[in-house]
DNA sequence: CACCGCATGTAACGTGTTACATGATTCA
DNA sequence: TGAATCATGTAACACGTTACATGCGGTG
């Protein structure tokens, strides 16, 4: 839900084009998440079909104008005025992935933190790497594409904190209980690929 | 992707049955991400239409039960091998609520900040408070759990971290560059929902 | 008997996503 | 003329989600 509300609040500020749109929303999030044209049109189809937006014929014909109605600012409003709950929807599939690979005797947890911690780390720098291109921008819309790159920084450090967490966790799990049987975990030299493979 | 995948997971682990499988998962993740068993049979006929499951007729009959195939198991250790990636979808609601608040002069982002930040603070508390349940219990799957709600309590400090970064650099860029036109913010005594409502 | 837990499903809908088709304009 | 950009859309599908229907068995 969140390419709707965004094309939205686009449209709060000023009638625009669907071509339009996709330009304004590309520039505020960057490269980070380009959003194909197609999608553009669904949704404002789907905003029409729901009674926020509206179509206002421009002076061109076949060039049409979107514009908010009044439950479209209404719902807009909302949105800006309601937190973000992270407690439902969308899981984390990390999170999942972890919690059945620790539940799991044939995966090797530590490998798939470890695959998972070096490819974050990585993800990491590229957002760095980034940001600096992005501040020394003289647009105004590289403040949003800035703080969205943020976000992805502070999201990435967050998950190497929580893979090392989990390490400790699970270290500390082992020495309080060792593991079913062989009280050792699988160490032969296997890839988890392979081992779960057969 | 991740209910999916989590099934295709445990059914790697042993064959079970629908309701088993929701048990197992709801044990995993905790209350955190309650599972409508609805879905759990949506996507096991899914999973076997694609030829990663198999059914498997119990001694009961009308008793169904699942087995991971060979071509389940190759997907489900790709999908441990292979590090989560945040850069493409699914897109950071928050993230793309702020770019647009930022860039928006009818809204004002610091009361989203604010409101959005003092919300993520109190579930970070909760989701402390269940862990101190969750570690004191003696089950193993509550190290699943345990896992889970750390993920969410890095990725809620984390946003307030990020919440905060985003302020600062509104107050740079306001420093820098005064605002259109009055140079200042609105600061009318009306609340965000009420600017853009009209 | 009524209720609860076990157990299996289906129908319908929502958003996100891509692939594809089409046409106008601009510019080298 | 040909390519790129502007501009609009449709069809099809994926997954997630909920509401609803159904039946069996145990227990107070």
């Amino acid at each position: 839900m969140s390419i709707r509300q965004g094309l939205l609040a686009l449209l709060a500020d000023e009638p625009r084009h669907g071509y339009q749109l996709r330009q304004e929303f590309e520039a505020r999030t960057g490269a980070t998440w380009p959003l194909n044209i197609g999608q553009v049109y669904t949704t404002l189809a789907r905003l029409e079909r729901d009674g926020l937006v509206e179509v206002t014929e421009d002076g061109d014909e076949s060039h049409k104008v979107y514009a908010i109605t009044s439950a479209g600012r209404a719902e807009i409003a909302d949105w800006f005025a309601t937190p973000v709950r992270r407690e439902g929807r969308p899981r984390d599939e990390l999170a999942i992935k972890l919690a059945m690979a620790a539940s799991l005797p044939a995966v090797d947890v530590a490998e798939v933190i470890q695959g998972q911690r070096s490819d974050t780390m990585r993800a990491r720098q590229d957002y760095t790497r980034l940001k600096t291109r992005a501040e020394t921008g003289a647009a105004g819309d590289d403040l949003a594409w800035a703080m969205v790159l943020d976000s992805l920084v502070f999201a990435a450090e967050a998950e190497v904190r929580w893979l090392d967490a989990c390490e400790e966790r699970l270290a500390r799990h082992r020495a309080g209980a060792p593991a079913t049987g062989s009280g050792r975990v699988a160490r032969d030299g296997r890839s988890a690929r392979e081992r779960v493979a057969r």
